[in-house]
DNA sequence: GCATGGAGTTATAACTTCTAACGAACGCAC
DNA sequence: GTGCGTTCGTTAGAAGTTATAACTCCATGC
């Protein structure tokens, strides 16, 4: 759609095949999680053989790390549009809930368990930084700033001075801060909702993220 | 050791093979994940033909939930046992991230990526809820209770309309939402940290963790 | 028109979980 | 002490999985 008119017919048909390759991974993915995905059942539901995928893929892990790259790549350029219309921390929050509502294993391919030996390609952590940068722009304090709560001011000194995560962004301490806890209170409260351990408690969810999103902007 | 006089030679045998199966599976879990689990790989650790861990074990799901509940359990007795020692909300929380560490990929048996189909036994989501109940006793304020800032009054008006999830136990709003942030915040700060999410992002995660433990009895 | 290369096939190896059938050993009752 | 029955562990095998190798076949580019 964008570049690629030099694209010839065969590779046009090839990264059409990966396309839906990928497309009924995800399927396989959300309904039985990522250690579910078959790479023969995929073969056998477009209608071709087991090894044909393998022309396609490398092996079972390329194909993993494909989907994870795809899906930081999504939650990325989610962001970053929501960032460009002018939302602000909350404004994200919300974004990220919504993306990851939309399909719960994404988002745990993600920031879900590990995998003991496994270790992300750069250009996937140059996404996550990326991420990252854009949280840091939003967190940037509005107003005049206040002086920094008694509570936080501890934490706030030392991200000042361990800022090599933020590389040369102009982040103020106060917007280190929460970004970092923008980061990890909504995964705490994401994370959980996703998997299931708030259902039968009673309570709402979005209450409970309304919440920690009303404490960021603090 | 406490009871079971009337133990069989067989029945003894047959429990301590089982717990050489738990062990075994444990250090595969902690090697490759739960995914990486093989029962197979286990009985030949143990010098015995694959089969036969079915005379131990209905089938692969069933080790696993087992495991789930073994996990389950030592938290719920690591809580209790901090909390019986006179540990407030930090301390538990102190005793929460190091037993997380102590084992990550246990840690995430329990609050890690779910698997869509599966459904925890009621006897396990009863520990669950015992733990609940810890949280709920040490999140009791202390003192004359201030009145709630107004940041959390909407959030803490909510919880105490939808308290099913604290079934009879007396606590106020307060309580209740500090039992529901100890939970969320902790897992978010820690799992995240579990998973490698901060390597090399150069602050100190036991800071930010420190920070939040700071919060809560705030 | 034809050679080259890519796509898809089958066959096969090495795994996995799990069932079935068999033999042997163990322990309890007599 | 001597059976006898339960339980344990075995091998064999089915039905999966990932992945490689070898082969066919068709389309593309010259």
């Amino acid at each position: 759609m964008t570049a690629a008119a030099k694209e010839t017919p065969r590779e046009r048909y090839r990264a059409q095949l990966r396309a839906e390759i990928k497309e009924r991974a995800w399927e396989q993915i959300a309904a039985a999680g990522a250690p579910g995905l078959s790479l023969n059942a995929i073969a056998k539901q477009m209608g071709m053989s087991g090894p044909a995928l393998y022309r396609y893929f490398a092996n079972r892990d390329e194909l993993i790390t494909e989907l994870i790259r795809d899906a930081y790549r999504g939650l990325a350029d989610t962001i970053r549009t929501a960032a460009a219309s002018g939302a602000d921390l909350a404004g994200l929050g919300h974004t990220l809930r919504a993306w990851a509502l939309d399909d719960p294993q994404r988002y745990f391919l993600i920031y879900g368990t590990p995998v003991p030996g496994y270790h992300a390609p750069d250009d996937i952590t140059a996404i996550a930084s990326e991420i990252m940068h854009a949280l840091l722009d939003a967190a940037q304090p509005t107003a005049a700033s206040t002086p920094p709560a008694a509570e936080v001011a501890r934490l706030e000194s030392h991200l000042a001075e361990h800022r090599q995560w933020a590389g040369d962004h102009p982040a103020s301490p106060t917007a280190l801060r929460r970004a970092l806890h923008f980061w990890t209170r909504l995964h705490g409260a994401l994370s959980l909702e996703l998997a299931g351990h708030f259902t039968g408690m009673g309570f709402d969810p979005a209450e409970l993220y309304e919440n920690e999103l009303r404490h960021l902007t603090q």
